[in-house]
DNA sequence: GCCGTTTTCGGCCCGACTGTTTTCAGTCG
């Protein structure tokens, strides 16, 4: 699948039409086509057999006849000859924040700096300053700027977002001016991993709060402190956004700033064909004819387009609504179907935390988990749940503590007391069993036969190819012991990619077989992602929400997985997680007895 | 370069903040 080396490609013939100075829209182009492309789950290999490149959002006659020939000949003419107009380098300068195509190309022209080392360098030696546009404040920000882009990734993990995000909050809610305060941009729809926190409130005066917000003891620098807008920078080096915003425009404000930035554009297109105007104040009926005032207005706020009327923008529903659309959750808004999905009203009522009535997967201290299994049980009913699946380690995983079979025996009696004793809270026997590089399974079917709930998972061999870890994955679905995949994509947000698997199978043999697949909440997997959740429920597949909670308080990550299952458009019934104990007893019983 | 309830040409999302300037260009989201 080369979507990604397609999505590349566009990308940096946009950025260096960019430097180039060519028209605006055509960058543009480059740019939606690449987004596009990126959000396909097929590969694009097959648009291209199929003559099928046109039918891709953004992608017309030009760029299919380039996708085609990269394809097919490995390189691309057109984006050859780009490339030998300016240097390769000049791309990486581009990914300086603060640094865009004009700059760059100033740059360039002027100092002929064409890589990081050779900007940094200039900027020390104060030589940036001289040019015209450039001060001392802009060589100062561009140095910083140098740091970021070598620090790397600089996106955080959505539970860490979560966590310096909450005290923020909490603080800016104590200032009396402050009614409304929410997080927007990605932290909000639930990304798995975040760059920056934005977060918007109403206030009658701004400078006490915004005065606030750049004071925090948290606050590490300040970037910007305005009258809407202030930025921050936290000890964790986390850039933060705080924006207020009066109550007619809070609905719109958390709208567009919310995005995605797709979505929003796809929500402004809709907006200008139904004749309204939509951004962050609002949503605004344009009046007869009168929509033709050019944008370039003179003069500081002077430039009020005539005759506009605003009709909604207190309220995101509200403003949805007069767009003929359904309230859009925060989490779906990647414009991926949704906007037409509410035009005709089909948005599904999303997964909600408080459908969930028990977590899949705990490890104990029986391997390698902190808790006793009363502890955990004691745990999981404080947060308001029925039941829990603990699930050790299996004994090839010695690293982890893994059970030898006497001691899974073992296991399962303390369960059954503990069972006997709590009328309320139920413990499922689990085990998460390794799936071994061969394909086969840690334990016999003998002990499998034994267990409420078998999870199996790989953890070694990595490295194999497609084909073979497709099949090891294959072959464990299709014991009817098996109920259902742990972490079936395998990765860890910025240290490991997942593995190399063909999900198309994946999802065809646990349809087939009544596999369940896991929605791993542990902060670094979020694995099965959103994407494949959703193709998952496209084919009927149950999916399962698990912790893997090593410690007590990391069973409370349950929330990160249900915004996965919301970001993978899942709903109460497509999740294990919602059904009471007996029932899902009943629903584990339910491969054995068909596929068998 | 793409696209069509503005349909084969003429649009294409839009406003805030910074840092520089002396009225605004560039960048960002």
């Amino acid at each position: 699948m080369k979507n990604k080396e397609v999505v590349k490609l566009l990308q940096e013939i946009g950025q260096l039409l960019e430097l180039k100075g060519e028209n605006p829209f055509r960058v543009r182009s480059y740019e939606k086509a690449a987004q596009n492309i990126a959000a396909l789950t097929e590969p694009i290999e097959k648009f291209v057999s199929n003559d099928k490149l046109k039918t891709i959002p953004g992608v017309g006659e030009g760029i299919a006849k380039k996708i085609k020939e990269y394809l097919e000949t490995g390189k691309l003419k057109y984006f050859d000859e780009l490339k030998k107009v300016f240097p390769e380098g000049l791309l990486e300068i581009l990914s300086v924040p603060g640094i865009g195509p004009k700059t760059a190309k100033t740059l360039y022209d002027e100092l002929k700096i064409k890589s990081l080392a050779q900007l940094e360098k200039a900027a020390k030696e104060h030589r940036l300053s001289k040019l015209h546009r450039l001060g001392e404040k802009t060589e100062e920000n561009i140095l910083r700027g140098i740091q970021m882009v070598r620090k790397g990734g600089e996106r955080i993990l959505l539970s860490s977002a979560l966590f310096l995000a909450k005290p923020i909050i909490k603080e800016l809610e104590k200032c009396p001016d402050v009614k409304d305060i929410n997080l927007a941009g990605s932290i909000r729809r639930k990304k798995e991993t975040i760059k920056d926190i934005d977060i918007l409130c109403t206030a009658k005066k701004s400078d006490v709060v915004m005065d606030k917000f750049v004071n925090l003891p948290q606050v590490k620098e300040i970037l910007a402190q305005g009258e809407t807008k202030s930025s921050i920078i936290l000890d964790e080096d986390i850039q933060v956004d705080l924006r207020v915003i009066k109550p007619e425009s809070y609905g719109a404000a958390l709208m567009y700033f919310t995005g995605s930035k797709d979505h929003n554009i796809a929500l402004r297109e809709l907006a200008r064909k139904k004749g309204y105007k939509i951004n962050e104040y609002g949503l605004f009926k344009l009046g007869k004819r009168s929509g033709r005032v050019s944008p370039r207005g003179k003069g500081a706020g002077s430039a009020k387009p005539v005759r506009e009327t605003r009709v909604a923008g207190g309220s995101e529903e509200g403003v949805y609504k007069k767009l003929g659309l359904q309230y859009i959750p925060p989490e779906i808004r990647e414009a991926s179907g949704e906007i037409e999905m509410a035009s005709r009203n089909k948005i599904p009522r999303l997964i909600a935390q408080s459908d969930i009535k028990g977590d899949l997967h705990v490890h104990s201290r029986y391997s390698d988990g902190a808790g006793k299994l009363t502890e955990i049980a004691e745990k999981e009913k404080s947060m308001g749940l029925e039941w829990v699946g603990i699930c050790d380690h299996s004994q090839s995983l010695r690293v982890a503590g893994g059970l030898r079979p006497n001691v899974v025996y073992e296991k399962i009696e303390e369960i059954k007391k503990i069972n006997k004793k709590n009328k309320n809270f139920k413990v499922l026997c689990g085990m998460e069993v390794d799936i071994l590089s061969d394909g086969s399974l840690d334990y016999d079917d003998e002990l499998l036969s034994q267990l409420d709930l078998v999870i199996a998972a790989i953890h070694t061999g990595f490295k194999q190819s497609e084909e073979q870890l497709t099949e090891r994955i294959i072959s464990a679905m299709e014991n009817k012991y098996v109920h259902m995949i742990a972490h079936p994509q395998g990765r860890l947000l910025g240290k490991r990619e997942p593995y190399a698997l063909n999900m198309e199978k994946v999802l065809k043999t646990a349809q087939k077989t009544q596999t369940f697949l896991e929605i791993n909440a542990y902060p670094e997997r979020l694995d099965l992602y959103d994407i494949y959740c959703r193709k998952a429920k496209e084919r009927g597949i149950l999916m399962g929400i698990g912790t893997d909670a090593h410690t007590l308080n990391q069973t409370e990550n349950l929330c990160l997985g249900v915004a996965v299952a919301r970001r993978g458009w899942l709903e109460r019934r497509d999740v294990l997680n919602t059904i009471s104990y007996n029932e899902l007893i009943k629903t584990l019983g339910r491969k054995k007895r068909n596929v068998c």
